[in-house]
DNA sequence: GCCAACGTTGGC
DNA sequence: GCCAACGTTGGC
């Protein structure tokens, strides 16, 4: 795995599913980023996402959608536990010699101060590469550039 | 709840 | 390996 320097991201949640808010609440404010089931999120997760990572928490499925706060990858990948359980996340396919699906630890480093929208993010011309503001893009993990990252930060601490 | 966009599956 | 059918995501 390259050590190249440091990464930003974009993570999707459904806030119904679990918030910026819940990861507040968390134990130590963690949780393991499990659920992920699209190849290509897996692939950045298992090999590009590293410990020291930021991540823009974004709210999908929301009212309205938006990044609501920011994370920090503090535990590189390993398997996703739930894809050996029973229930939605299983994968009859894979082994514990030989997981298919991974996930990372991500912490909360602080919530925005106040939730940066979808329609905000379309609007503003610096963030026209990003993946979230493109149509169908559906990918739940996307990298995004420092420039963005701090322009999405720079948008919360201004009004809408 | 609708449906466009996209990913995955499986027949051939 | 093609591609139609199906399933999922996620904005609206």
């Amino acid at each position: 795995m390259a050590k190249a320097g440091k990464r930003w991201w974009l993570f999707k949640s459904e806030p119904e599913e679990f918030s910026f808010g819940d990861l507040l609440k968390a134990p130590r404010k963690r949780t393991f980023w499990n659920g992920v089931r699209n190849y290509q999120a897996r692939n950045l997760l298992r090999d590009e996402v590293q410990v020291g990572d930021l991540v823009l928490y974004y709210h999908s499925n929301a009212e309205p959608s938006g990044v609501a706060g920011i994370a920090e990858v503090v535990a590189a990948a390993s398997a996703d536990p739930t894809q050996f359980e029973n229930g939605d996340y299983h994968e009859p396919r894979a082994t514990q010699e030989a997981p298919v699906w991974f996930g990372v630890e991500v912490a909360a480093v602080k919530e925005l101060p106040r939730l940066v929208a979808l329609d905000e993010l379309k609007a503003n011309p610096a963030l026209a590469q990003m993946g979230v503001v493109r149509k169908g893009n559906r990918l739940s993990v996307q990298p995004v550039t420092q420039l963005e990252f701090d322009e999405v930060v720079r948008m919360a601490s201004r009004k809408g």
